[in-house]
DNA sequence: TAGATTGTTAATCGATTAACAATC
DNA sequence: TAGATTGTTAATCGATTAACAATC
């Protein structure tokens, strides 16, 4: 339809909205569906169909005024735009429970991640298998990153590890790490890290359940009936 | 030293910041630090110390003009204000590699989470041990959370059997759900759903990666003095 | 054509940043 | 006191929402 400006780029919070789209196009496509609307995508994401095509106007694929947006054209436009079509070699550190998990998650390969190594420091996890890959002792990483060229790295290690094992990484050439430890990283600026820190997460959690229960105290205090219509037995 | 207007709410921003801060606090506390001020908090979370300042004037706990933040005071605040005080009982369905994982990882406990019971519809899983829980049938937990009164359900199972133990957490009164599962759930308002979806992550650092390739060609292309900059070898 | 839904614009909303008087 | 750092205000920035002409 219109016209795009290109110096405009894509802000992060629509960027993470798009594999949700994604996926609610694909399942279209599975149930055979050919067009799906803005309400729809903004339905699965839990967005206005407004900020959808807000969203969707960034990027250069036009939905058809009317009918929606194509669900093949589109699920294929947004494996591009996102590189889940291409092969993205990863290593992994620090084999743990949470480690293990996430090389053995099935999810990841379908999105193109190959995780082609897995290290940890521990003498009694090294040598061991997990899924394809052996254990191999951290000191190999950067040797290995640098001549394999690999772009990314996961970090499951405990918090006082974590910034060694990032350095490694950084030394190797590493440029994108995904960062599972509860900690922040000193890094280069061109070095990107996104982290995932599960129990900042469950802070928040914690606090919304508090939250939860002190509003219910108020509330059953205030009206007897409004909490009873808030928890039904 | 002001005074806080009582109607206003701490931004959701604002509150996933205050676990690393609490972070950075207890660090101080145990290396024997009594003061950090704003800018070494902005520095552990990756924002201004101007932002900082912001999300602490949403507490009710001031800081010391010209000294800082008593680390132990606002660490202790916080705590309570985020309820990681509190014993938080939850349910995790999936007894999956991640589920399991989350099941036995460390910082949880810390943080007040006790995983009370783990279910699974495999009946090869069922009566299996994980940590200190036998994984039961899903049939069972509607009637365990309900009289139990857990508030708190964890979800590790492939996306097409989310939305119904979603629906079988919300029959036995569970009003907040942190959902690992790649899919979006459909639950009354009066439930609050966290997504932890990892795919959906990896689709973004997907995007960084290949966003980072089409830079650098770029820029070989154009001046190969940058492009050795950023990557030493 | 009539109905539906798009892409874009302008208005609104909310979060971040900058600046500084207050104060420890 | 002098120096440092706070809490708050106002200015800026950026994302979301509402509205609607364009169009399939």
């Amino acid at each position: 339809m219109g016209v795009r400006k290109p110096g405009v780029r894509i802000p992060v919070p629509s960027l993470r909205r798009l594999p949700i789209y994604h996926r609610r196009l694909r399942e279209a496509v599975e149930s055979g569906i050919g067009f799906v609307s803005s309400a729809e995508l903004g339905e699965a994401a839990g967005v206005s169909e407004a900020q959808v095509r807000k969203d969707l106007s960034y990027l250069v694929y036009d939905g058809r005024s009317g009918v929606g947006y194509d669900a093949k054209g589109l699920a294929s436009y947004l494996e591009n735009y996102l590189g889940l079509i291409n092969d993205k070699e990863a290593v992994l550190v620090g084999a743990g429970n949470l480690g293990r998990a996430l090389a053995l998650y099935p999810g990841f390969g379908r999105y193109g991640l190959r995780i082609i190594a897995i290290f940890d420091n521990d003498p009694a996890k090294i040598g061991q298998v997990v899924g394809e890959q052996e254990i191999l002792p951290v000191s190999k990483l950067p040797s290995l990153v640098q001549r394999l060229h690999i772009q990314m790295g996961i970090i499951t290690v405990p918090a006082v590890a974590a910034q060694e094992v990032a350095d490694a990484m950084v030394t190797g050439g590493i440029t994108v790490i995904w960062n599972f430890s509860p900690c922040t990283l000193h890094v280069p600026d061109n070095v990107w890290v996104q982290n995932e820190d599960l129990a900042a997460q469950l802070a928040t959690l914690s606090h919304q359940i508090t939250q939860q229960k002190l509003s219910n105290l108020t509330r059953t205090a205030e009206t007897r009936e409004d909490s009873l219509t808030l928890h039904p037995r």
